[in-house]
DNA sequence: GTCTATACGACGATAGAC
DNA sequence: GTCTATCGTCGTATAGAC
């Protein structure tokens, strides 16, 4: 069953991750997290025992299955991988747009703030990163490319994706985000062929 | 001349700039720069009366200026584009994976935790990014590129490069940026065959 | 002009009231 | 079990001694 407490678990994990995309992880105090949650301040420390880490862990996990979702979503609708990875970033592109270049990947600012400090927070960026990748080289391999050029490509993908939204974010521009698809799409077409697949 | 003060703002930027790579920009404490500056507390408010913020910049700056240093030595050395480009991101692996993934991009770090907060950050870090993207655009050119289709792609580079240090970071993997050298070297050896380049 | 001592606020965390 | 009041620490910034 779903009691209130769960709920606000949830709300504190959703205000976090929130939060995270537009001042970080050492940016964003507790108390903002509380506030933009409308939680009291020690319910933090009753669902998080383990205080700001927990909540940064659950935080990061939370952002891996929305995205990872986002992936399944464009994998199911698009007719091809190059038009799914195209959807992909395309959707990225306008919630980066319309949220004025305020929003960003919370597991890239937490990979850079944290990775070195906090083993935890390290693992569940890797975690998160590992839950695109595969379901990306999975969707490769349907295209016909074969397992381990799948993974290095897939791999290669995320990350052109993480950092096209850096540099649009700091460019103030959608256009390395568009440029980004272009690139992946007709790189991940190519793979396809490349690797003898249905041409 | 270069008097004594001027050497303690070099080191102070030096400092933030290392500092800001492991710890993050919010997670680097002034006290923790002077104390690795081996400085005086007062003297960043005399060498940078914008406090903080004014040391970000220089570090932002500062950062920008050595990574375009790399990229202009690997252009002139390697012979072609693509083993320019390879032999960029193979060096960042070493750093990476040397400093036991302790070392990141400043400027993505930056981006992601002040962009939406400083405009002054922001504009460094755009800067930054423009200072990377121009020389790789440049270097695509001299292979026979046609300077719209170089900017893009080199769009793409360099996100792709800022990208793969994440992840690398995350997984404490080469194996991401080592990806990303094979699949970039190949992107950009085709576009300049497919763009009627000396074939 | 350089640097030390300090002010003031926000942080994460906790103890204990309800 | 849920929340409020508070503690100690560290943050940035500054005032003033040398």
């Amino acid at each position: 069953m779903t009691t209130k407490g769960d709920l606000t678990k949830a709300r504190l994990a959703e205000s976090m991750l929130e939060l995270i995309q537009t001042s970080g992880y050492s940016g964003t105090g507790l108390n903002a997290v509380i506030d933009h949650a409308a939680a009291p301040k020690g319910s933090v420390y009753f669902h998080f025992p383990d205080g700001k880490e927990g909540l940064g862990v659950a935080a990061v996990d939370l952002a891996a299955k929305q995205f990872e979702s986002l992936i399944a979503e464009a994998a199911a609708s698009a007719g091809s991988p190059a038009a799914a990875a195209r959807a992909v970033i395309e959707a990225l592109a306008t919630i980066v747009g319309e949220s004025d270049y305020r929003l960003g990947c919370p597991v890239s600012v937490v990979t850079l703030e944290m990775g070195a400090e906090s083993e935890r927070l390290r693992q569940a960026c890797a975690s998160a990163f590992e839950s695109w990748i595969a379901p990306t080289a999975a969707l490769l391999e349907t295209g016909g490319v074969e397992p381990a050029q799948a993974r290095t490509l897939a791999t290669v993908v995320v990350s052109t994706i993480e950092g096209a939204v850096i540099v649009s974010r700091a460019t103030r521009s959608t256009q390395p985000l568009h440029a980004a698809a272009d690139v992946v799409a007709d790189l991940v077409d190519r793979s396809r062929q490349s690797a003898g697949g249905t041409r």
